[in-house]
DNA sequence: AAAATATGTCAGTATTGTTGACGTATTTTT
DNA sequence: AAAAATACGTCAACAATACTGACATATTTT
């Protein structure tokens, strides 16, 4: 048998590129943003012994105290199992409580610490500035905009995981002066 | 001594929101966005026993054919060994080709199939669809704002590798050329 | 000839995810 | 009250993707 057995196919040298019918530089460009965007939290969790896992189920408690495991686990998208490690490492170094459910004692409320509260602050505050930064380098009016596109870019049926969040009530901010500009 | 091995911290039922002064609702998106941005190409990936590791080396070799191992592994930003499982997996199935470098022989220069080509748009096709239902969504005019925000999302000093690619018309490889004689 | 470089590979490990099964406490249904 | 369903925790086994460190080979540079 002579080396025929995988016939390799040749070479293609020509870049795929826009020409192609598809977005590839957002594409792109998403790639890279969120690759950095998750790194500057991660340096801080390495600090903890703690990886990108505890970030999110941190970021979650803090944003909605008092949620339930399973609601947990379905904002997050992942298994009993993967939570529950990292569930039970952050009850550990107290950062996140448990308290029975008031009327179903069988639920387990999630609720951060004083301590997982500084963390949870801690590990958004360089996400947070990297944010205001690119909104300013992309013309301060864009907010409005940018909210918009990332949130169309949700699928439709989990949009309302997004508009639980105490995220909108108070908007308004207008006239805010935190203006590095 | 009650139960205070652990003096467990009081629970915090007030949720984190901007007044903290860190702009959740956009990390929130960001995150949602990126995790629905994935899971597309992620079920397509699933028929070939592909993960995403595979996705983003097709991605880049057909973005920047030619481009050599290392250049890879610094626009990858990850070990030699993690690229190398699955490098073998896509040349093995006849999705990329490795050609010896024309001026350096030790390098192999990295080039999609027809294959590899197909498999690379397949996979951008329902992320590129996405991107363009969200522009549409949040208003048509946005697309350079988006662009911007996202970019300026990306670590300065490694813009670079997001210029280099054919997304604008300036691209100038530079260094003698390494035509095809 | 020696040193440096580009790549490939081996061995071992960590993190984060998976599936499936089972136990316990509690609530709901019968 | 007994049975079934539910919420959660946990165990065992496994898979994908990352890591570090060491070493081999071919090739280029010094």
């Amino acid at each position: 048998m002579a080396d025929r057995k995988t016939v390799r196919g040749t070479p293609i040298k020509t870049p795929v590129g826009e020409q192609d019918g598809i977005d590839f530089s957002i594409i792109e460009l998403f790639f890279f943003a969120y690759r950095d965007f998750t790194s500057d939290p991660d340096e801080i969790l390495a600090d903890y012994g703690f990886g990108r896992a505890h970030h999110r189920v941190l970021h979650f408690v803090n944003r909605r105290p008092g949620l339930t495991v399973a609601e947990l686990l379905d904002v997050l998208k992942i298994t009993k199992q993967s939570l529950a490690r990292v569930l039970k490492q952050l009850i550990d170094t107290d950062h996140i409580v448990q308290l029975p459910g008031p009327r179903d004692r069988r639920q387990r409320e999630l609720y951060p610490t004083e301590k997982g509260r500084a963390l949870a602050l801690a590990l958004a505050r360089p996400q947070s500035r990297r944010i205001h930064t690119a909104l300013g380098d992309s013309g301060l009016g864009n907010r409005a905009s940018i909210e918009l596109f990332l949130k169309a870019m949700v699928n439709p049926e989990l949009r309302a995981q997004i508009d639980i969040l105490p995220a909108n009530p108070t908007q308004k901010r207008s006239g805010d002066d935190d203006g590095e500009h």
